[in-house]
RNA sequence: GGCGGCGUGGCCAAGCGGUCUAAGGCGAAGGUCUGCAAAACCUUUAUUCAUCGGUUCGAAUCCGAUCGCCGCCUCCA
């Protein structure tokens, strides 16, 4: 199995430092608003990877954190008259909710900030320790200049970003490079108390401080979205490595971004859509559908028009998954050897084998929803065993890895007995008319049943009947 | 200025040295089935991979140049 190193700029053979545990850290929101569609497309790949690894029988501990302090979470709660810790829950709440509907699996962790003072505070110690971080009056900084391997991750060079950046001026940094670990609190801000007095951590030192604590000094997989090579994971680096003296992480990986109209889906830009408001149109099989179908590493031209495609091509694999469900409902006893399904999970383990290729993977779904559909048109009466087999492949390539199909949610066509009752008799209404050749009122009665969201669907073994 | 990525059919998108006259989805056209639909299936829809050169027996895939687009270097998935 292979992924793309960031790191190492190359793809490479996965081998994690302890098989069967691979542990896996991923850049969780600040949870000072909603989160947008794009931030969705890095939860939701994260969370096919690791689905895919828990597929391939590893033991996986994956840890999400959540920001619940930072600076636009103190504005944002200044300007509703309210505490910072009061917006922080109410979008972490929204988080979960929203996470939940994408159908991506909870974290074994979501560590927060704020519970972790203790963790963050000793480690910038344990760097001031090794002297690679200093003190100016209440304000702890990096110091960059004595971590040799700065600038590994983003292919940077220290001089470089000296002589080009729009980096902020700050009289008391040794460097313009060296980033806050502790900042000084300011008037009326929250504060915690520490050593260099009163304030709180930094930009990314919850990163170094939570993974460490949750995963252990190295972890086996940290993965976020592209803009946060730089500075962001670039600082991780620093500091965790700064403090433990060894590798911090094995494989880092990368999710191109999101755009509209090809530019980067931001807040700042405003082109934005909620993953909320997104839901509400669309299903998150679909959304989850349109993620795979491009590779993770690159960006994603995202609109409306792509969701609805997408929606139609997930409605291909949910008008298969019922045919395997009626045709497991017939029950016909018999083996089936007839098939062969192990290829496709053999070429379906190839390419997700190789960097967790989705796009291809899609491809053989669709590819296997073309062939049995293809099989039951040639053979009547296929056993049970048959579409047993058809609806395994289905949950675990498709379900349990993609999350884009599931097979409980469409058996519940009749949650409501009398509901139940009601359509079948106009079912059998209808077969009336149509026995007397009165179309007219069977086709009324099946577009009145549609406009209600009822498709009748006719067969050779008679009508059956959903709900959209 | 430094670093990185991208340009493949009407749209989206894989493939990254030979099996490519290029997967898959959406769309479009025709057909089978059906009273008509729906669903499903079948057929057709790129001799071509931004452009121009080069390397090679062989290139969408490697190298160079050109054009166009985007991202990071500041909070951002």
């Amino acid at each position: 199995m292979k992924i793309y190193n960031t790191l190492k700029r190359k793809k490479e053979n996965f081998e994690p430092s302890n098989p069967p545990k691979v542990t896996f850290y991923t850049c969780g929101p600040t949870v000072y608003d909603y989160f947008h569609i794009g931030n969705a497309r890095s939860f939701i790949m994260a969370d096919i990877t690791r689905r895919y690894l828990i597929y391939k029988g590893y033991d996986v501990k994956f840890v999400m954190n959540i920001t619940d302090i930072d600076d636009k979470l103190i504005k944002k709660a200044n300007e509703q008259g309210r505490t910072f810790s009061e917006v922080a829950a109410e979008y972490t709440k929204a988080f979960l909710d929203d996470i939940e509907k994408l159908k991506i699996k909870k974290a074994d962790v979501y560590p927060k900030a704020t519970e972790h003072m203790e963790e963050i505070r000793s480690l910038i110690e344990k760097l001031e320790s090794r002297e690679r971080a200093y003190n100016v009056s209440g304000d702890v900084f990096y110091d960059v200049k004595k971590f040799e391997g700065y600038g590994k991750l983003s292919g940077k060079n220290t001089d470089d970003l000296e002589v080009g950046a729009r980096i902020e001026l700050n009289e008391s940094k040794r460097n313009p490079l060296d980033f806050t670990l502790w900042k000084k609190a300011k008037e009326n801000e929250p504060a915690w108390e520490s050593k260099w007095g009163s304030g709180r951590p930094g930009w990314h030192i919850e990163c170094s401080a939570m993974s460490t604590k949750h995963l252990g000094d190295t972890i086996d997989i940290h993965a976020g979205g592209n803009d946060l090579i730089f500075p962001h994971h670039e600082n991780e680096i620093a500091q965790t490595e700064g403090a433990t003296g060894k590798p911090f992480v094995k494989y880092w990986m990368h999710f191109g971004f999101l755009n509209i109209q090809n530019e980067k889906m931001s807040k700042s830009l405003g082109n934005f859509f909620t993953a909320r408001e997104i839901l509400k149109k669309y299903r998150a099989e679909s959304i989850r559908l349109l993620f795979s179908q491009s590779h993770y590493s690159g960006p994603l031209n995202f609109s409306e028009e792509l969701l609805e495609s997408a929606e139609k091509g997930l409605q291909k694999i949910r008008n298969f998954v019922e045919n395997i469900n009626e045709g497991l409902a017939g029950n016909i006893p018999g083996e089936y050897t007839k098939f062969d399904f192990t290829q496709y999970y053999q070429q379906f383990e190839e390419v997700m084998d190789d960097d967790f290729d989705t796009p291809r993977a899609a491809a053989i779904m669709f590819d296997f929803v073309r062939d049995v559909n293809k099989h039951i048109v040639e053979n009547d009466n296929l056993p049970a065993a048959f579409y047993q087999q058809a609806k395994i492949f289905m949950e675990k390539t498709a379900g349990e890895v993609l999350g884009i199909v599931s097979f409980d949610e469409s058996k519940d066509n009749s949650n409501n007995s009398l509901e139940k009752e009601l359509i079948e008799l106009l079912i059998r209404l209808r077969q009336e008319a149509k026995n007397d050749k009165n179309y007219q009122l069977a086709d009324k009665i099946r577009d009145e049943l549609k406009s209600l969201g009822i498709v009748l669907k006719d067969s050779k073994t008679g009508t059956t009947y959903k709900k959209e």
